[in-house]
DNA sequence: CCAAAAGTGTTTTTCCTACACCCATGT
DNA sequence: ACATGGGTGTAGGAAAAACACTTTTGG
């Protein structure tokens, strides 16, 4: 890093990006190969802030290049930003993290692949990351699990349209917990964040199920679980 | 600013400390001068990171030697980063920020006072701020509102030795809000975070008051207003 | 008619709220 | 003895938790 030598701290953004899939909660992962420190390991994509560029431009701008995941799609607020002088071994970079979301539905084919060494891994086989994402990414995990309990971000993880089964085990899938059918159902439905859609979920040969999608786009704050 | 014109941006951290004292909440803030933007302005002690410190020291140590108030008294959490190009009129800096608490009781008489510049200030006489301050202290009283629900934050901003009645209106004073004695005494005591202490506080020429402590100096996450 | 997931109500318990009076002390 | 803030209990309503069977569909 030829900035290292410089008085200031150099900028980086690092994002971790999830989705859930069948019930689990996938992180988009690329492949860091900076020798000697780092030959192919994993790593949440980032990179550093051009000079005129904010920090969640840049985190955006990294997500395109190396994740392959067009931002306009994605949820993102910012996590924490990690300064610790030896969290890169070649030189001063402070990190501002991001904590983002992408229902799986809305990715494209490509972005849905591994490509380029960018792939989703499971949560619980992301580990041994590089720099100090094992950190950033246990506090991202940390963070979405607190969130989702007393907010309404689980929408940014949902399809539009999702029938109550399925909010139900998203929620079971991030909160680690076995929620009651009927209880689940009369408690998300008296808070009226969501609203019943005109039409049913033909999902499979049983019975098909009433489909939903919440009234607001927006993340706001009510108790949940 | 001689590095404005670096290819990256310059960093700094700035602190929002708070105390409390008679029922209100007060910040700490200096002069800003820095002709021709900001002639002794107020704001939000701060200032850049040195080459090979992490935000968070430069943070104490700009609240040392600005506002006059020693760390380790300190809690100190990280709030957010404001990284917007123009947010600081003279170059490109990015700002850690961080929220702080200190009970008024264990300022020294110095601490407590006003001096070069650096003055306690009550929160809602505090505006017209430097920089993006305003907006800085403005998310930083936000967050200690919406924490000081969910968590035992609160702890941070009393002394060690306390009534029931103090911490009730320390609640009533954050929240806005008017409590009900009993019903207030009865949650806080069932969350069992306090410890009654062998003594009372005879504070005036009536009955003299249990004291109370918390169990645990850390911050812990629990459901409490 | 069978398999599989969708959908629904009641009872019990816990928690929250509203509310008013006696107590202990210093002067 | 009085002024002042400290301290306590109960009843009614709301919300949460526990719990099992019927419905709808495709094959």
């Amino acid at each position: 890093m030829k900035d290292a030598h410089l008085r200031f701290a150099v900028l980086a953004a690092d994002t971790a990006l999830f989705t859930m899939r069948d019930g689990t909660l996938y992180v988009r992962l690329i492949s860091v190969d900076r020798p000697p420190h780092f030959k192919n390991v994993p790593g949440l994509p980032g990179g550093l802030l051009h000079p005129s560029e904010t920090a969640e431009k840049a985190a955006a701008r990294h997500m395109k290049e190396k994740a392959g995941i067009k931002a306009g799609k994605m949820y993102v607020e910012q996590l924490y930003t990690f300064s610790k002088v030896d969290r890169d071994p070649r030189g001063r970079v402070v990190a501002v993290a991001y904590l983002a979301l992408v229902p799986w539905n809305t990715l494209s084919t490509r972005e849905q692949s591994d490509a380029n060494g960018a792939k989703w891994v499971a949560v619980k086989d992301a580990r041994h990351l590089a720099y100090d994402h094992d950190a950033i990414l246990m506090l991202a995990i940390q963070r979405l699990r607190s969130r989702v309990r007393y907010t309404t971000l689980i929408n940014k993880l949902m399809p539009r349209e999702f029938t109550l089964t399925e909010l139900e085990n998203a929620y079971e899938c991030l909160t680690s917990s076995n929620l009651d059918k009927r209880n689940f159902r009369k408690k998300i439905l008296k808070l009226k964040i969501l609203k019943e859609l005109p039409h049913k979920k033909s999902s499979g040969r049983f019975r098909p199920a009433q489909l939903y999608s919440f009234v607001s786009p927006n993340v706001s704050e009510i108790e949940i679980l």
